[in-house]
DNA sequence: TTTATTTACGCAATCGATTCCGTATTTTAA
DNA sequence: TTAAAATACGGAATCGATTGCGTAAATAAA
């Protein structure tokens, strides 16, 4: 039992014109007179009338929506981005459809390929952490379906790209930490295959290079769901815990990690900064909140997805194939509190 | 520069059959041979036919997508309703249009518009803080559109809805800070126009009665954007704290009214629960971390945005008007920290 | 053998809007 | 006054898929 919405065809039927000149009236075509269209636009505005979008995605081949692909957005750090691709896109009268991959491949793939019959304009995508073949992407991107990638990002494809400088965000943590006396600094990354998690810990590494310190492989630990699945986390915990040469902080590369940290130190009892220092990154508002208050590394996210479409609409509204692509750096914040200074 | 899809014609074509012949055949229509059925079955999985949803959309008038309007996606609440509504709809088929209200009336009902405009088959709606005409929404349902209520319902629309018992959950948490030694316990409450805030305050109200504390107006506070702007509970704190008999108790009905109060006690140095104890809303997971860890009321996020798509996927999918509405309660969970008990 | 009934398929309309053509009428130019 | 050009509009195809209706051929019943 749908509501009937009002056509082209009523407003032809009740000014006895056709719809093709109620069209063009609406359309403001020079073929028609100033009269007919004066008619034809008070008639769609007293019956209300509303184009179609559905006709319009049909016969245009596009539907003025974009698709989003993250892997969650019960996740301040996606839902911020969620919420600077809306407001961009709602301004310039795009909507957005979200899915989400769950750091899943295999919904990756159905959530694109259903996006793309669904004939969205472009989409914003933050790979999944099992992804490793880009073929389903590849595969949109050759037959010119406009992509921005946003945060987790890849060489193989050339588009658009949008990321903080989590090198320098690392970097800066890691000689926030020396500066305040940690020495055995380890890191607790997400899955290797993830361009963001070798970026954190080349800045990790660099850091500690620069510093004279040496760096340890055994103080990297690497959580291939990113925390998502909190054993994971306290797994690698417990393994720099366990070392003989036992880490005196930690920086964590993702929010999932670093909550997942913070809740395995306070669960077995030790105290940060004293026993552990930890530095993570995050998007939340209310680490001041925390018990100590956290010193944190926080992105940029709605910017981050204000640019990121941005330059999709850029990509979608081109005539011309767009052949001169930008990756977007942007700055991250260390937000200073007290789990990074001894007591 | 879009990609084309392959069409029914393509088949058609390739086969020299009519569309109509390959359209049945894909249906399954006893009127095709099984011979025939066999050839374009295989012909389409050659081609890798996929249906234009687009076109269905078109013809049949519905989308196989539902929408979803919240004040706000990067609230954890929400999100955890969203990922519920998500799993449900991805399971049946459906895919999820999300879009935000921000608190506002005049976006809620755009984005209304919008979404019926691109024929969603059905709507799961928490109303906006400013809501409080609802002929937008009547209007809607009166044309038959389904459409479950979720969280923040009213009493003006007949259909499904879906709540947790938040009056329960506040008289619990109330009776607890009474048999915690509290006396003198005040509230803070979202806009008075919101269904939940109401039923809270009754909770909390019936809860001081039943234990003989008497009520007082003073001690009730409300903050008309629920937190989203901070200095509106910064505001409602102030009052509460300059009061000639300064509560020893606050309760806080909504995850940002709780995280912007125990900011305001931070940042004045007051110690949580020694100077003030406090129970509030929240869904967040990190809460234990906080200092101190918070006694908190948790509601079934996801499980109330899987009933509310089942519920509303009962009514897409009826065949009949359906003229008997649910009204479904679940429980909410008080989690004990800290926050609650004097030190 | 003739008629009735299946079987298996094609034609064309439909959904709503756009747009290429074609054309009657009016206006302008020769 | 007649031919050319501009004006203003309608018809019909189109986008992709579905479906009511019509029908030729094959089969079954009389």
């Amino acid at each position: 039992m749908k509501f009937e919405a009002v056509t082209i065809k009523d407003i032809a039927k009740a000014l006895g014109l056709s719809t093709s000149t109620v069209s063009r009236a609406l359309r403001d075509s020079y073929e028609i007179s100033a009269e007919t269209k004066q008619l034809v636009l008070e008639c769609a505005e007293k019956l209300n009338y509303k184009p179609n979008p559905i006709a319009l995605s049909l016969k245009e081949k596009r539907s003025r929506s974009i698709g989003v692909v993250v892997c969650e957005i019960a996740n301040n750090f996606f839902s911020q981005i969620i919420n600077g691709i809306e407001s961009i896109a709602y301004d310039k009268g795009y909507n957005v459809i979200v899915a989400q991959s769950r750091e899943s491949y295999e919904r990756e793939v159905i959530d694109l390929q259903f996006l793309a019959s669904r004939s969205v304009d472009g989409l914003i995508i933050s790979l999944s952490t099992e992804t490793t073949d880009l073929t389903h992407i590849k595969t949109l991107h050759d037959r010119g379906m406009p992509i921005v990638l946003i945060d987790r990002i890849t060489d193989e494809i050339d588009t658009h790209k949008v990321i903080t400088d989590s090198y320098k965000g690392v970097y800066e943590a890691t000689e926030h930490l020396i500066k305040n006396g940690f020495k055995r600094i380890a890191a607790i990354g997400g899955s290797e295959f993830l361009s963001i998690t070798n970026e954190r810990l080349a800045g990790y590494h660099d850091a500690l290079k620069a510093n004279n310190l040496s760096f340890s492989k055994e103080y990297v630990q690497h959580c291939f769901y990113g925390g998502m699945v909190f054993s994971e986390v306290e797994e690698a915990m417990n393994k720099l815990l366990t070392l003989k040469r036992k880490p005196d902080a930690v920086i964590t590369t993702s929010d999932k990690l670093t909550t997942g940290c913070l809740k395995t130190l306070k669960r077995r009892g030790l105290h940060v900064p004293n026993d552990i220092a930890i530095i993570g990154f995050s998007n939340s508002d209310i680490m001041e909140l925390f018990d100590p208050p956290l010193t944190y590394i926080r992105q940029p996210a709605e910017e981050m997805g204000r640019d990121a479409t941005e330059l999709l609409l850029q990509l979608v509204e081109s005539k011309r194939p767009i052949k001169e692509f930008e990756k977007r750096v942007l700055s991250p914040k260390l937000v200073i509190g007290s789990s990074s200074r001894k007591q």
